[in-house]
DNA sequence: TAGATTGTTAATCGATTAACAATC
DNA sequence: TAGATTGTTAATCGATTAACAATC
């Protein structure tokens, strides 16, 4: 039987942990079942996008019924990779890595994080929530030996670049990047980018717009 | 002159803060102008749809030439609000919220946090980056008094809604919310989430899909 | 002038939405 | 049975890409 290509949209991709919470939610609430129509009274989109997205995970559910709360979280996490916990690296331990480090959920979401890296002198050797900071020389060798493929970058703009050059030296396979700056990377690599001020973009302008609306008397905001 | 309205998709806003953080660099570098070709090489996608992009703000460039790199910060930020600087209220003192207050480009982005709330006792009264916590209750008075729009939520899924509803009942305006939770808000409210998972979930993905494709010798990856 | 680049209009592509038969 | 919901195929909508004239 010939493995199809499964082609999934970054927006699909992007919605599914967005079930995910919810559907953990509700399994904690000992529900069990829970129909498209439901699970998008959740979201500000329809059903038939919700039906849609499941679809790809390979999800099926019951006419009238609806889907398997248990069964759709096992085949999200399973779709996104979440079940098999990966090991990563962490450099950069100012506020935000700290701030990584501290969020107990990752692990829940198919990431570990084993060793938190850092070039300044004055932090290595300290420990944040229970590792130890070590020094960025000795990633190469503990990447090799301990086969981890993720790599975050919680560094500043300026130092970002760097370290994904060391990172991908070291066999790292994909790049989760905090910094605000945009990464050359090889092929073959999977960079991910986090940044913060594509959201807040998105926030601003909207609020420019609000409250342009307001003094002016213009034209509404499209919402 | 009837002011006619300017559609900008959720896709061009969020490219934009891309192109700043590029400009912004040259700008340091001394360099005057750019075309979109050569901006375009930074990123992976074409000079086309930086021009398209660029042209929501008013952009004008010069045949031949390019851009004026200071005309496209100044229309990039103006664009997008950042160059009225709006005083934001955080409210969670935990350690995303500790990076949050941390990070000292904020204001370059058209952000100030003015006040940190949280409910917690124990952090009540203690400062953080020379900012007094303080109880959640002084919200609404405060932000009353100081005209305060944007709220930013750094706590757990499970206090988040809770915290969305008073900000909304002192008056915010906008929402930015790092909590793994879909808020409810009431209409005319701006909601912005920066969720952490999402990124993480196109990540895990692409990674899942090229670690089984080395395994399995499957079909390749969709990249 | 020649060639690169802008500005704008048209074509393509993909994602979202709608429609509807199948099912419990 | 009737009605709600799934699963799937078709239509719409919007964003990206291509094409090309205008310009320096």
């Amino acid at each position: 039987m010939p493995h199809t290509v499964i082609e999934v949209s970054r927006s699909t991709l992007k919605r599914l942990p967005l079930y995910l919470h919810v559907l953990e939610d509700l399994h904690r609430q000992k529900q069990e079942y829970i129909s498209c129509t439901a699970l998008a009274l959740k979201f500000d989109f329809g059903s038939i996008q919700v039906r849609k997205d499941l679809e790809v995970t390979g999800a099926e559910g019951t006419a009238k019924i609806g889907f398997r709360i248990s069964d759709l979280i096992r085949n999200i996490k399973t779709f996104l990779g979440w079940h098999n916990v990966q090991d990563a690296f962490l450099v950069g331990a100012g506020n935000l890595g700290k701030a990584l480090l501290g969020y107990r959920d990752f692990d829940l979401y198919g990431l570990n994080i084993v060793a938190v890296f850092d070039k300044d002198p004055a932090k290595i050797g300290t420990r944040i929530f229970d590792k130890e900071v070590m020094p960025v020389e000795k990633m190469p060798g503990l990447a090799a030996r301990m086969h981890v493929n993720i790599g975050i970058v919680a560094v500043s703009a300026i130092a970002a670049q760097e370290v994904v050059n060391v990172m991908v030296a070291s066999g790292i396979r994909a790049v989760w990047n905090f910094a605000p700056a945009p990464l050359e990377i090889p092929q073959g690599i999977i960079l991910e980018n986090a940044r913060l001020t594509q959201s807040l973009a998105v926030l601003s302008n909207k609020l420019k717009c609000l409250l342009e609306e307001e003094t002016k008397e213009s034209v509404p905001c499209p919402m």
